[in-house]
DNA sequence: AAAAATAATATCGCGCACGATATATTGTTA
DNA sequence: TAACAATATATCGTGCGCGATATTATTTTT
């Protein structure tokens, strides 16, 4: 009977439920362009700066790179990213977009934003709630990450 | 440059970092449980009413039976769940805590809630703001809930 | 410059999480 | 009551996510 143990209480579940809620919300439009969501995060990243190495990457992330390296090694066979051995230093690889990666930026405008909302119409939240939420989740996410 | 396909826009991206950060923040305390966090989730339930049917525990958490079932055949190895057979129906099996299940209870109690607060110590959220978020993640967890 | 420490990435093993499918039991309908 | 639909759970395959460890290349120290 101890109420800090009661699962209506923890933010914890909450942020687990939530996340888990809202991931499986975009698989339609993910689906339809071939990618998981994690793949998508990485397109994002690339999309913003192609050409990164793994650590780079996985850093913008705050994942661990033996999370990363499968993942893009799926991505290269979906040929959406290519890598190859850094220059000056041979131990990184450096991964970029492909042709298709590239395309694959305005497929995702077309499709995401718009689904989202759609499925997002019902929600009570107003886009200050959204923005606060956000400030807090950064506030948790930096006291967290090593 | 589409703004909205931007990370830092993103607050999905924020839900499912905060996530697995305040989620591995607990493995320190359930390491020394014996068990991982939705082992611990699956916990709470029980000690909330023991002797539930897989479904209803799924429901609880949001999760799928197929992600439940071998959580609690896990459990049952780790001998802190034991299931049997529904009397009245066949169908169900109905999933109690051993004594070392319930006796987890007090070592969770111990442990976690110190444990967690110590680590948030340095979050500058006070109690009204996870107060707050907690509703506007329900908000978000009841529209996407099927 | 050889040896030791560090860094970047990869591999392995395990536990989720879930779509798809299977199996057994119960409920319903023709 | 026999056929059919629905329900409860389980199994299988794939993709994360991460701790532990390995491998290769670079940097630092002796």
């Amino acid at each position: 009977m101890h109420a800090e143990l009661q699962l209506d209480n923890q933010v914890c579940f909450r942020l687990y439920t939530a996340a888990r809620l809202v991931t499986h919300a975009y698989t339609p439009m993910l689906t339809e362009l071939g990618i998981t969501y994690p793949q998508y995060l990485v397109l994002m990243v690339l999309w913003e700066k192609d050409c990164q190495p793994v650590n780079d990457i996985a850093h913008r992330l705050m994942l661990e790179t033996n999370t990363v390296t499968p993942l893009l090694q799926r991505m290269e066979k979906l040929g959406i990213v290519s890598r190859k051995r850094g220059e000056q230093d041979k131990r990184q690889h450096l991964v970029s977009l492909t042709a298709k990666g590239r395309e694959m930026e305005q497929k995702a405008y077309d499709l995401i934003p718009a689904g989202m909302s759609e499925q997002l119409a019902s929600c009570p939240l107003k886009l200050e709630d959204y923005q606060r939420l956000a400030q807090e989740l950064d506030s948790i996410i930096n006291t967290f990450k090593k």
